[in-house]
DNA sequence: GTGTGGGCAACATGCCGACAA
DNA sequence: TTGTCGGCATGTTGCCCACAC
């Protein structure tokens, strides 16, 4: 595929990809979530996968990003080569990957009927035209006053359409060569064509991204050779395995990104998952999350509520951040297949603004020290433990005042106990003590007894990570272990029905 | 792909499929030769596969036919049941494979450029409208009579042509859903279509065969799913490899046959290449084979001349009859690709027609023995012994009285030393001792030495068996063994150079 | 401001006899 | 007899404005 598949400007890529899609700098730290991976690769559901991991995320540097696009679909991808992150061997950050600049209009516009019907031109909205075709002298006089415009795919092939600007009221239309340009582009009412000018060139980009919002339509049987096409998914699922199976021995690996709807960025800047882990959060808490408009032009903000933290408590995926926050949305009938969502990609409504943590107060607490990235970085890589998947040992805990420290400067002074139902594999999430931090307002649960259900403990906050390792007396029932700055306790299933402070703690 | 594949009616696959496509009674003993179906099956060249064969062909019996087309790529192909023969398991005699019936009219036209122009019609010859658009009112007044023909296709699919005859001078023309036709097929100038009605019904049918006869050339990329599409390439050869596997082990097997043009049947009757195998031959012997016109309707004759028979010395395909006899033909522009043959492929010039064994001598004469048939047969399955791929033993020598006298009332009385070249791979052949025949008069190379040359004897004919079985005294370094009723002398490389009549037998 | 429909002109398709090989 | 060409009728494409939401 890589034979075939044609380099993209990274400003037109990103474009085109759209704004939920985030490609984190170059160099820098993320984590790879091979469950992602595989939902973006694969049709098999990720419980059908018998894989043996030791965590279910793994610490990498983005080592290279190639931005492309696939001629038989039209579509853009990426090819990512990350390796597993030891600190020494960090690479100087050099964020530019590319397609930071801003250096570009963009408008994307679904397609309408009228647009994508045989016989007809394109209908191009007023501001499009303004933002995109800024520039053509529209004072020629009658009849039809015309120019013709040359725009280049995402191959570089130009196509030739002519402009005109007509009608009472007059409007703007692409006529001549629109038909030639969906016809061969095989483009239906309801994909979307993005328009594109480089400010600094002023050249003319389009690019395509059709609809696959449903699955299993006749749209399936479009060649879409890298997309959906079902010949290709095993392809794809086995080139997603041996992936995942270099990154597991911490061998370098290229990833393929697909951006789509319904599945998510799994090459997530560190940082952005850090911060989001170790934001204080109790069960009905309220949270937004922005979802691109269906043009995915700009983003809209859906509010709801955060009923449950699940995660498998066993096997590859056990304890995995992995679209972990089941949510009640308010608007669920837009948002019904969102239900799970990971913690980075939703932001926590938080009355006080105090209370949210901000990137500039993260950077001060962080300079010259990297207290916080450092104290989950090597959770995930410093142990040598064979004990399950993820590091189940107290060897780091002689950091834990520093991430302390950390914290308390995050203000997240609160935590949270999280109970894992071992049968109904559901985290509850219920409000503990209340230290130095005001409370949300929201947790109108607090006193919800997980009782009967609770066998696993995650903990977020860090307040409880201290508290549990210097309090902790009884042993080997219970197993902990480290996700990203939180201890987590695996009690055993028989222990069931015991009361939260009576589940014994290593 | 057979879930795909339509039943097609016998009589219309014959008419589609051509002249020089034979395929055996059912029932019938046939012999299936692994080289010939890989040729049909793939591209790699026969040399470059590593089989271990006992033999290069394999007797066997016909015990089913499905005659068939390709959805994709519209063209006929037939898949045939076949199991190792063992005369004590031949069935009963059932000739009808379905296609020997008389029951159609078929008239085959290549296609024109204004034939598969776009905006033109089709031009029917007129003999063809004669025999197929037979009882069409043609005085109907004018302007332009004209009448709509319903035509089905191989998946039975009915399509409607508008028949006109007209024009100055009146010509037959179909014209309205002619267009529709070729478009639909994908059809261009030079591809084939066979126009066919069947007496008893009055029904019309018509089918294609596309041009394949430039494999190198951009048809290829025709999504012609079971021909010629590289991605096929690989499941038809695996495919042929495991038939070749099930057949070396005596179990029952499925073979797929592509009529096309450049390759050969490869499962041929048995009676067929046994007679072709008795029969005299010579060096710069005059042959002639009938090939079928560029539109496969009829055959046309051509003549050559036998120069050698060339068979590899060793390996798999040693001393095969496939594509045996190299030939230089008369009109040697045309038959390019013609240069080897097999032996049941070509007929002899025989001045004097008492030398040319006919069928009726033939069934005379074995009637009640199958001497014969037994003859070869037995040869093919008879040896246990492990040297080499063919019957490398004499343990049937008892039988060769038999076999003589079969021979001698074939008239076959003189018999030719073939002697291979190891190094270079060919088989001269050369006369020898004219006893009771008469030479056929084109042997002008008959004082030919192959001196230098010899090593491996191929001999043809009947009485040297006799002969040589009788008058071999030296052992150890020549391998005889037993090929359709000829002993094959292998002599061993070393001996190069030595004089025929030298060269060392068991 | 923008989607859709009807009118209509320009264009393309494909049927025709003429002609020639 | 039949392949191909130019002519021309017919059907289709696609540009245009009007109108409606």
């Amino acid at each position: 595929m890589s034979i075939r598949a044609s380099e993209v400007d990274p400003v037109v890529w990103k474009a085109i990809a759209g704004s939920s899609v985030e490609i984190p700098p170059l160099n820098s730290p993320v984590y790879y979530f091979p469950q992602g991976h595989l939902e973006n690769s694969s049709s098999t559901p990720i419980e059908n996968y018998n894989l043996s991991l030791k965590r279910p995320f793994i610490l990498c540097q983005l080592l290279a990003v190639r931005f492309l696009a696939d001629p038989s679909s039209d579509q853009v991808f990426a090819e990512m080569s990350l390796q597993q992150l030891h600190p020494s061997w960090l690479r100087p950050r050099n964020g530019d990957n590319g397609i930071e600049q801003n250096d570009l209009f963009s408008y994307a516009k679904i397609l309408t009927p009228s647009d994508a019907k045989n016989e007809g031109g394109f209908s191009v909205p007023r501001y499009c035209a303004d933002l995109i075709f800024q520039g053509l002298d529209l004072s020629i006089e009658s009849p039809t006053p015309f120019q013709n415009l040359v725009i280049k795919d995402t191959f570089n092939f130009a196509w030739e359409f002519r402009h005109v600007y007509r009608g009472t009221p007059r409007r703007h239309l692409l006529t001549t060569g629109w038909k030639r340009f969906i016809n061969s582009k095989q483009l239906v009412a309801g994909d979307c064509v993005v328009l594109m000018r480089k400010k600094s060139t002023n050249e003319l980009f389009i690019g395509i991204r059709r609809a696959y919002l449903a699955k299993n339509t006749e749209r399936w049987n479009f060649p879409v050779a890298a997309l959906g096409y079902p010949e290709n998914r095993k392809e794809r699922e086995t080139k997603a395995l041996s992936a995942i199976e270099a990154a597991a021995k911490g061998m370098a690996f290229d990833v393929v990104y697909y951006p789509r709807a319904g599945t998510k960025d799994f090459v997530v800047s560190a940082e952005k998952v850090e911060d989001s882990l170790s934001i204080f959060r109790n069960s009905n808490m309220r949270i937004k999350m922005a979802v691109e408009t269906q043009d995915f032009s700009r983003k809209f903000c859906y509010q709801g509520c955060v009923t449950a933290a699940i995660s498998p408590d066993g096997g590859t995926w056990a304890a995995s951040p992995w679209r972990m926050l089941q949510v009640t949305w308010d608007q669920s009938e837009i948002m019904q297949n969102m239900n799970r969502v990971s913690p980075w990609e939703v932001e926590y409504d938080m009355p006080n603004p105090q209370l949210r943590p901000s990137k500039k107060l993260k950077v001060q607490q962080n300079s010259g020290t990297y207290i916080c990235d450092s104290r989950s970085r090597l959770k995930t890589k410093s142990s040598n433990s064979p004990v399950g998947h993820l590091d189940l040992s107290s060897s780091n805990q002689s950091r834990f005042p520093a991430s302390i420290q950390g914290a308390r400067l995050d203000q997240n002074d609160s935590y949270h106990q999280v109970f894992i139902d071992p049968v109904k594999i559901v985290v509850q999430l219920e409000p503990r003590t209340v230290s130095t931090a005001v409370n949300n307002g929201n947790s109108h649960s607090e006193n919800l007894s997980p009782g009967s259900q609770n066998s696993v403990h995650f903990c977020f906050g860090t307040e409880l990570v201290g508290q549990q390792g210097y309090n902790s007396s009884k042993k080997d029932v219970v197993k902990s272990f480290q996700l990203f700055g939180s201890t987590i306790q695996m009690a055993d299933p028989v222990e069931r029905g015991l009361d939260n402070n009576n589940a014994r703690r290593e």
